[in-house]
DNA sequence: TGATGGAGTGGGTACGTTCCCACTTGGTGG
DNA sequence: CCACCAAGTGGGAACGTACCCACTCCATCA
């Protein structure tokens, strides 16, 4: 009883004793259908126990059903990196009541990056998801002009034109400097994320408001960026501690970078906090279980997961709807590192 | 120059001046073509900047170049969990130099189940990758009875028939708990994973063996089960306390849940590892992070991911193929907490 | 009573591809 | 000189659905 193939939309048609224009009718949930033959019609389905074919749905109304969720990292980041974790399953969430399906694309390198606008191109997608996204990255861009609904989880710049969900990545930074002002430290250094992020850029605006506002040096010396990976913190720790031997406060621009940093300042013997002060970004699960636990700003990954998934799809029914910008809180988290 | 619709096949042959079926077979790489109408078919393609309709192609080929890896975790589990994003970047490194596109699927609830069976059924996929499945999970047996090809990623029971691939479990636990006895520790407790799933029950009966080797206590007062959540290995941890105030190491089945419990120790001012050992499992990032910094069992995790994306895609272009059962081997990590 | 119109219906067609098959060539064997 | 074949080719059909449109009812209204 295995043998036979799947049923089709005919075969219900025959069997509920009706058109297949009906059968299309019920299916897509229009009015205009008896309730006589929406009855046979319902009958027929469940005794053949059929499922309509997406595929060739699909080629008929040029929509898939689903979304693609691109990560374009290079490095081993989505292993250690939460964030990733927590913008999917926020994803996840905003899809949850629809039969959207979420095609996962890392890109990591040329290859991947070519299989991604094939893939697109292909029209094998109906909107586009974007996390970490570089300011000269030409992808963006290359959706835009396709005309293929795109939302991005940051954005490229302030001006960013397309739809985009991010926190407020100012008011956490400026928080944690006063943070560690307000405890007395008087020399802050930063770790800085990628400068051709805005989110690099942003986190580091923010500690240099704070301090100016506070009338502290912001030297160039204090600051060091890196690529938001835990050795990237540790060596951005190392160079700080050589140009500024005197510093008693860093803020990292992510939870994983700080992990570095503290190694790092173990290793040359700096106790945290009483030598030096940290606070991360973030707010990953593993900043409780830091030695010490690690103060850090907190943001809603999760939540803005579930926003642009929600925006994506709206651009999907309404590509005509205006572009959306949503900035989201932070809060500050403090443990035993600061 | 926007306006234009998409080129189709039919497109491509009239500016090449050939039949469909040619600009198919060249599309498709057939030997029975002439040098002169290939050479003009990929010119007439690269001019009009042609991409094939990959659900056009899907109709008739039914296949959908797709597969779906599926994550069914009701708890928060993939937020903290970097098994997952382990396996995630292991599948996507499986499928790289494929055209094989990777749909994520959480399954959460009754909601998304009911999803993803539809999804299944409707064929959207042409294979499935199992992540953590519980022994009475109806999902594989389901996958089966369809005849959708299936691999999973550890596996339901010891008899396992679908293909799957798995980490020594028993030769790790039995590593860890080797070692906490070679270290003096004569009261070894454990925290289990889920016992019902083969891996919560492998590490167990590693941990049982190792002791019965060494003829030491294996009692159940000894033994705490917890769902691989960092809160459940807090409440393990306390269970275990109170039962076996004696203990004075502890072989705990994931990082995740180490770290929850080394939390309730210290709570209950035990010292780790001067008045309780601690080993834990997975050799997650964070275990060098911890304080002390963890000792663990590594497992491939990422290795996993490729295999079983690779042998799916085995199964998938030949589903005759004999099942193939894979085991890949653990080894001790040591560091401070032991 | 005949015109009007809305509800309900189903056949034809299109979506873009692959595959089957029948057709043309030009060369080779008897 | 006539089969014969193999390489190369293209038209027709099929995949399973949604949508356009024309059609039949039957109630309503002037």
């Amino acid at each position: 009883m295995e043998g036979r193939r799947r049923p089709t939309i005919k075969t219900v048609a025959a069997r509920a004793g009706v058109g297949r224009t009906t059968v299309s009718r019920v299916i897509n949930g229009s009015t205009l259908v008896s309730e006589e033959a929406r009855a046979a019609v319902l009958a027929a389905i469940d005794e053949l126990n059929y499922v309509p074919n997406s595929v060739a749905r699909g080629l008929v109304t040029s929509r898939t059903n689903s979304i693609a969720l691109v990560i374009p990292e290079s490095e081993s980041r989505l292993g250690s990196e939460p964030y990733f974790s927590a913008v999917i399953r926020g994803v996840s969430t905003g899809l949850a009541d629809t039969r959207t399906q979420l095609q996962l694309m890392l890109v990591r390198d040329k290859g991947e990056r070519d299989r991604l606008t094939d893939s697109v191109a292909e029209r094998r997608v109906d909107g586009v998801l974007l996390v970490s996204v570089h300011e000269q990255d030409p992808l963006p861009g290359l959706l835009e002009d396709m005309g293929l609904p795109t939302v991005l989880a940051g954005r490229r710049s302030p001006t960013e034109s397309l739809s985009h969900v991010h926190c407020d990545n100012l008011g956490g930074a400026t928080a944690a400097v006063r943070h560690l002002l307000g405890r007395g430290r008087t020399t802050v250094a930063t770790i800085a994320g990628p400068l051709d992020m805005d989110v690099g850029r942003t986190r580091l605006q923010g500690w240099r408001d704070a301090l100016a506002e506070a009338g502290c040096d912001a030297g160039r010396r204090l600051v060091a960026s890196a690529d938001f990976t835990e050795a990237g913190g540790e060596h951005a720790m190392r160079s700080l501690l050589e140009a500024a031997p005197d510093l008693d406060a860093v803020f990292v621009a992510s939870d994983v970078m700080a992990a570095g940093a503290m190694m790092e300042l173990r290793r040359q013997g700096r106790r945290v906090p009483h030598d030096v002060a940290v606070v991360g970004f973030d707010d990953s699960f593993f900043a409780r279980h830091t030695d010490p636990p690690l103060t850090s700003v907190r943001q809603p990954i999760e939540e803005i997961g579930t926003m642009i998934a929600r925006i994506l799809l709206q651009e999907i029914a309404d590509p005509e709807a205006p572009r959306q910008h949503t900035l989201l809180p932070t809060e500050l988290i403090v443990r035993d590192s600061s």
